[in-house]
DNA sequence: CATCGCCATATTGCATACCATCTGATATCT
DNA sequence: AGATATCAGATGGTATGCAATATGGCGATG
């Protein structure tokens, strides 16, 4: 449990756990993060958690105010739409600029994500669906060879992640975004920008407006 | 020295100053962000000064190993082109957005910072200049309405900050520079989205060529 | 003479203790 | 009875000390 290896730190493994918990959602938005028993719970000290969690909120994965803790950053619903548009805008620029630059391995990889998505869907497994799709996303944005705008990219993506997820319990939106998936592989494999735009665009309006369904329906509050 | 006001902390205080110190060039890229130092210089301990660190590291400012402390982040030349063209792809992409979103308030900041700018170009304030010149560009990315957008972008331009403001020097520059702003801000009012972007992109590219021209001369190294 | 390995030192990472601040609950005053 | 002031408990923020690890130089060995 916790093992630490050699060239990393305590921190850095607290940060990368508790922020899995985030985005699978054992931990939900605005729930607290207590430092106390966050350390006793990973028989660790404070400091690194501490550590952990100022990464997490410069992440946008968490806010704090001083002396009041921090909490998992909840997305209220009026900002699901803000921040779905930011995605929308930057990922369909990441697909039209990728189109033109990737590579014969990674469009290999980006099929082999589209299989294991596959499977997922057809198992049912929503987790794994949810953990593959950040993969494609990744990928699609990785491909546009520029580390600096993809790094921006993903510090936006983050922050919905925990949201993406929900519409996959939805066998219908998982078999949606399959195809959309596909028509993204497709704008890329023919080196098409406007197409591989046009496809990200609408498969990310799509996740959007599932999202805000899910988030109307009552059950919803994640 | 050093004031915190209630409801900061002094972590956030140290980042701040740090990462002004960077911005402005009192730290140069490559250079040691020492914890025991900067705990001596400032007069306070080394955990604040700790935080702050990692905080810098995380906002793309600073990179760290395990066990081997924090430096500037150095960008090499050649990364320069790929943090150029994010910058010029996502700042176009707001300029877009913004022409046809931005307030009359808005607009009138804008010019307001775009005078200010002028008097430092006049004077020959290069530091009151850059510092403006971030002012121009942050307003343009607010103007978006769009916060989670405007985050992701100003995360991308932290990063070269520190070289946007070495072609500043030049009086020609900061001349062709306002020119530039002049037909953005011209972009913004008519409320023309291509007009806008088209303005920020040829700007962005302009100043890029400056950087790298910069960078090429011998007594470059910022 | 070059290269490899070891050791000394400096610097970071982690733990613990203490201090400052916020939150809420209670009691008092209007 | 309502509102406000005050106090106690909880929680983060800061300081310091110790442990672990990387770095650079020196020496031994091929």
């Amino acid at each position: 449990m916790l093992k630490v290896e050699p060239g990393d730190t305590l921190a850095n493994v607290l940060r990368r756990h508790i922020a899995d918990d985030i985005l699978v959602g054992v931990f939900k938005p605005g729930s607290r993060l207590d430092e106390r028993s966050l350390a006793e719970e990973y028989g660790v000290s404070r400091t690194p958690v501490r550590e952990a969690l100022k990464q997490l909120v410069s992440a946008g994965l968490a806010e704090s105010k001083p002396h009041s803790g921090s909490v998992v950053r909840g997305v209220e619903p009026e900002r699901v739409s803000s921040l779905c548009e930011a995605s929308i805008l930057l990922e369909s620029l990441c697909a039209r600029l990728a189109a033109s630059r990737i590579t014969a391995v990674e469009l290999g990889r980006l099929k082999k994500v589209h299989r294991a998505c596959e499977a997922c869907h057809q198992e049912g497994d929503v987790d794994g669906y949810a953990l593959e799709n950040r993969r494609f996303h990744s990928a699609v944005i990785a491909a546009t060879q520029n580390q600096d705008l993809a790094d921006a990219v993903e510090f936006c993506r983050l922050r919905i992640a925990p949201y993406q997820r929900m519409p996959f319990r939805s066998f219908d939106r998982r078999a949606a975004s399959q195809q959309e998936h596909k028509r993204i592989i497709d704008g890329l494999e023919k080196a098409d920008p406007a197409a591989a735009e046009q496809a990200m665009s609408e498969h990310l309006k799509a996740a959007a407006i599932a999202i805000d369904e899910h988030l109307q329906s009552p059950h919803a509050r994640i």
